[in-house]
DNA sequence: ATAAAACCTCAACTATAGTTGAGGTCAATA
DNA sequence: TATTGACCTCAACTATAGTTGAGGTTTTAT
């Protein structure tokens, strides 16, 4: 038999408890992720899931892009568009961290240069829409007329 | 008289339509903060909202603390803190722009560490739970036994 | 004086990222 | 076999940070 029992070393499925056990995300967290396509599932007779294993992996490259500040959403983009359910190889792996570690070099330095402001406008506290660098980060007022300006479109 | 007319420089009451304008926050946001303690106003006789001008410094503080990531919670605690509705003092904005830098750096810190973890990791891509310093941060894994172990506790 | 613009409250809705619970089924163990 | 634990779905709820709209009032401008 080349089927091991469920203590055994070789069986490739893991139910929805095995996984959350194994990757320190609660179940329904998992039913959650599977109903945005973050991940997949199979079901048995009764109707319960069954992962491959290499469900961890795709549950682990998540949450470290979570770590990173990348909403789910953009997650669920990226892995989508890596051929689905073969296991996420070493190289897919590689190339998904390496955008992601440049989206967090980004935020590094926008917080960084939010640091550098705010240190510099400590001591001076005018905070003036017009003048200062933290209110007026893009230096957008003025160009229009009067009315609300948004000062973080984003 | 000492009050002039609605386009004078001297009057000091702001009404919600110039917070907004002036600020660059919804008139909707406005509100939204006064329920949650943020912002304060008086009523005209008609019930409608009056701000004394220190509320543009107010709302610029609120801003510049969102930025860095702060909740608005803790801008509330903070500001609550203060003798509310005196204006705020430079004094007042360099005690709290000071912590505010302080735990900016902390996440600019933070966030350099994991971008340096993703550096790291990304030729290897083992992601394991046990070896892999990015799914194991703390490294609090084996600490306890098995079930369910919760990575960011946060 | 009248019409338009601005204001008021309150409830409901948006988005993100889940969690909780009800009511019912399936599977592993004694 | 029976019971317990794990699983199922679906709806509702949590939190954060607001936005939108309905229905009605006040202020401003002509």
């Amino acid at each position: 038999m080349t089927k091991k029992d469920k203590h055994g070393d070789i069986r490739r499925e893991l139910s929805v408890g095995e996984v959350a056990a194994r990757s320190g995300v609660a179940v329904s967290t998992l039913h959650f992720y599977e109903t945005k396509g973050l991940i997949h599932s199979l079901r048995n007779r009764g109707n319960q899931r069954r992962y491959p294993r290499g469900v961890l992996r795709r549950v682990a490259v998540i949450k470290v892009a979570q770590r990173t500040g990348i909403p789910l959403a953009d997650i669920q983009a990226a892995l989508a568009a890596l051929p689905h359910d073969r296991p996420l190889t070493v190289h897919d792996w590689a190339a998904l961290s390496e955008r992601w570690r440049a989206s967090l070099t980004e935020r590094i330095e926008k917080l960084t240069a939010l640091r550098d402001q705010l240190t510099s406008c400590i001591g001076c506290g005018c905070l003036s829409m017009e003048d200062c660098p933290l209110r007026n980060p893009y230096d957008t007022l003025n160009a229009r007329g009067a009315g609300p300006q948004l000062i973080e479109p984003t």
